[in-house]
DNA sequence: ATAAAAAGTGTATTTTTTACCCTTTAAATT
DNA sequence: AATTTAAAGGGTAAAAAATACACTTTTTAT
């Protein structure tokens, strides 16, 4: 018992990335096909290990910046995966990250690169070791996340509509929601700003762009407010 | 890239347990007074390290039992803390766990020879290394969990009066209930069961004993009801 | 007999949530 | 030029949930 560190084992910690993308249609997830045994062939999230230098946070981003190309992106830690037998090479702990990112502005040819495709979550394949259940913990946490902080707008561009915005929400807590419920809901929190320009490509009529106005948001926040992002049952 | 596995570094992966429990004057902590280099004598989280034959859940299982001698009680994984220099001796992921358990069943022998000793949450020391970080993450975990699931009853005994849930459930979400609020809401839920015994300690007029039916909790939740144990505001 | 200390109880008001459909706009088609 | 078409946009009433609020009951101790 002389020193409490020495004789302890030193374990693989991985890091996992559930990467989520949104376009019109609905909510996608970024998986690759493993280039490499085990599991050669199937998908997969996007994973690496820890190196002894990083903190775990960094390691996360690293890895998403290495199939992405992006940076300072919104990553949030969701659980850590510690099963004995979870990989069957070698004793592995997963420590599993959730990205969103907006789906436009990811490095395409990186993506090529990797094998790398998007899902519609509603539509996706089978996965490798447990993630499945990564991605599972991912869709619960985002609805959690979703439904008390903003960061659906993390997944889209600048400028969006209320439609798409309605869609991304439906998408997130996989519900219908009901038109004129989420549009007054949305904007009686008062942090959208609404801009004159209409997007004008999918509609005859066009709709109006909307940004979320983060300084305002974080002004109400820090006055107290708690704005909640909760849907709306149809 | 022979091995995708073979050049990583292996690390150190501890373990952390906040443990929670309740007495009628309020929700407490368990700490211990570290025994050891670094910051011997200073307060501390109950901890060890994985080991390569057990998973994240055995080994906080084991680390929770060493210093309480309990075994299956409430441990939910809490979050990864894993900043480089978090342990000042050696790169070390820590997995953080938080537990609930009735303070009445616990080994009071193991506690002492630990140095253990319970502490009111509202007034607790400073911790070692980012205890304190693990600590409040845990107690809005827990904040988060109540709301939504009937985890007060496992800080509990089996009977327990209103006041004394009222109590635990203020202490919980730090801020005072309505008496006759809260008592409406809990019982609306249903799940309840009124005894005809009395608990005459801790007042003249003595306040009714209730249990906790599980399986009518059960039932209700696999019927598809959400029920929400969430606080009232005075 | 009385005081003291905590348990127990009901109602009215306000706020929030939900359900529900017709009009507007402008491009595309005839 | 008139008509069709497809999606955007807007308001109200009813129901449900949350909140505010104060006195009575019970029993032990004095």
């Amino acid at each position: 018992m002389q020193n409490h560190y020495l004789n302890n084992d030193r374990i693989l910690v991985a890091l996992d990335c559930i990467i989520f993308g949104f376009d019109r249609r609905g909510l996608k997830l970024l998986l690759i096909k493993r280039d490499f045994e085990p599991e050669k062939g199937k998908w997969s999230l996007m994973g690496g290990f820890l190196k002894r230098e990083e903190s775990l946070d960094e390691a996360a981003d690293r890895i998403l910046h290495q199939l992405t190309g992006l940076q300072n992106v919104y990553l949030e830690q969701l659980y850590g995966f510690g099963e004995v037998d979870r990989d069957p090479v070698e004793r592995t702990v997963s420590i599993a990250y959730y990205a969103l990112i907006n789906i436009r502005e990811h490095d395409r040819e990186l993506l090529e690169q990797y094998g790398a495709r998007w899902f519609s979550v509603e539509d996706l394949p089978d996965l490798i070791f447990d993630h499945n259940e990564m991605v599972q913990a991912a869709k619960s946490r985002l609805k959690y996340r979703a439904s008390h902080e903003p960061v659906g707008f993390e997944l889209l561009p600048e400028k969006f509509t209320m439609p798409e915005l309605q869609i991304l929400y439906e998408g997130i807590y996989e519900t219908e929601l009901d038109k004129r419920n989420f549009r007054r809901r949305i904007l009686s929190m008062d942090v959208l700003k609404k801009m004159d320009e209409k997007q004008k490509k999918y509609s005859k009529k066009g709709a109006y762009f909307y940004k979320f106005n983060k300084d305002k948001y974080q002004a109400k926040i820090n006055n107290g407010d708690s704005l909640v992002f909760k849907p709306i049952k149809l």
